[in-house]
DNA sequence: TCAGTTTATATGAAATTTCATTTAATCTCA
DNA sequence: TGAGATTAAATGAAATTTCATATAAACTGA
């Protein structure tokens, strides 16, 4: 195919992220949310709340460009901020009902796209694919 | 870890390309070059050219991104356009003596980057990591 | 051949992201 | 306790990316 990137560990994964993404942000994209928007839902969809910074890890941003992307959603209705508790330097953000029946819908799709994905390799290929990814996140994580 | 994304395939896709990546990010900033920067010079490593289209389909990025991001390379003194000899529409993109010389140190690196992110892995391991990615891209190509 | 269509790239304006820095709160420990 | 260090988030300006469209060249079929 192209040369170098074709047997390339970083540019498979790339490439491999890319089209499965791609192919499902179209679905997103056409319930009115960006890529990251999604991701800031999805993560926030099984948690009260998370702060900026938990969620600029999870979705693979910067911090500025997570505060901005909140600020945008909670004046679309969808987050809602408010000051920790405990250490009142960090904003929680939380799904507001609307965002979270925004992203109820969307996790269902999400997951039977996930589905159709893995139903080309078998089932237990499918598992090794996703435990052999999980391994090496957990050996490089940064944290 | 996180809740949904961390069992979703496309989010275990997404952050271990964002992780292996990331990594070697690190040496390609040193080097002056941006990540896109570096995967079209990579691209460009093996051939004596590529189309504005087939670099952007390549490093995964839109056109009108590349073009841009071309220009700044030309100025740079990294990369050169011409036009197509059988079809002027086409602006083909090489590296210049500079560009190769730039990027052959990197492609060093790279390959033990990658070597090293693989030896966490059996061989066999790595390789069916690989295999799986490409078959998966292949399934899903666009074209 | 030529009108209509498609394809490849460029471009301007708008939106987003990034970098560097600032602000404000918490921690640390002498 | 309080001065200095660290951490969390916000912000302004600059750089980049994106969208929509323009431009120009190459096809296509009557």
């Amino acid at each position: 195919m192209n040369g170098f990137v074709d047997d390339y560990l970083a540019y498979l994964l790339a490439r491999a992220s890319h089209l499965i993404s791609g192919e499902f942000h179209a679905v997103v994209e056409g319930s009115g949310l960006s890529l990251l928007e999604w991701r800031v839902m999805a993560s926030l969809s099984g948690k009260p709340n998370l702060s900026i910074n938990e969620l600029s890890d999870i979705v693979l941003a910067k911090q500025p460009t997570v505060t901005k992307l909140v600020g945008r959603m909670q004046l679309a209705g969808w987050v809602l901020r408010c000051d920790a508790p405990h250490d009142r330097r960090q904003s929680l953000v939380s799904l507001t009902p609307a965002g979270r029946r925004k992203v109820a819908g969307l996790l269902q799709l999400a997951s039977s796209h996930e589905h159709r994905v893995m139903a080309d390799f078998g089932p237990d290929e499918a598992d090794r694919l996703k435990s052999m990814l999980r391994k090496m996140i957990a050996l490089h994580r940064l944290t």
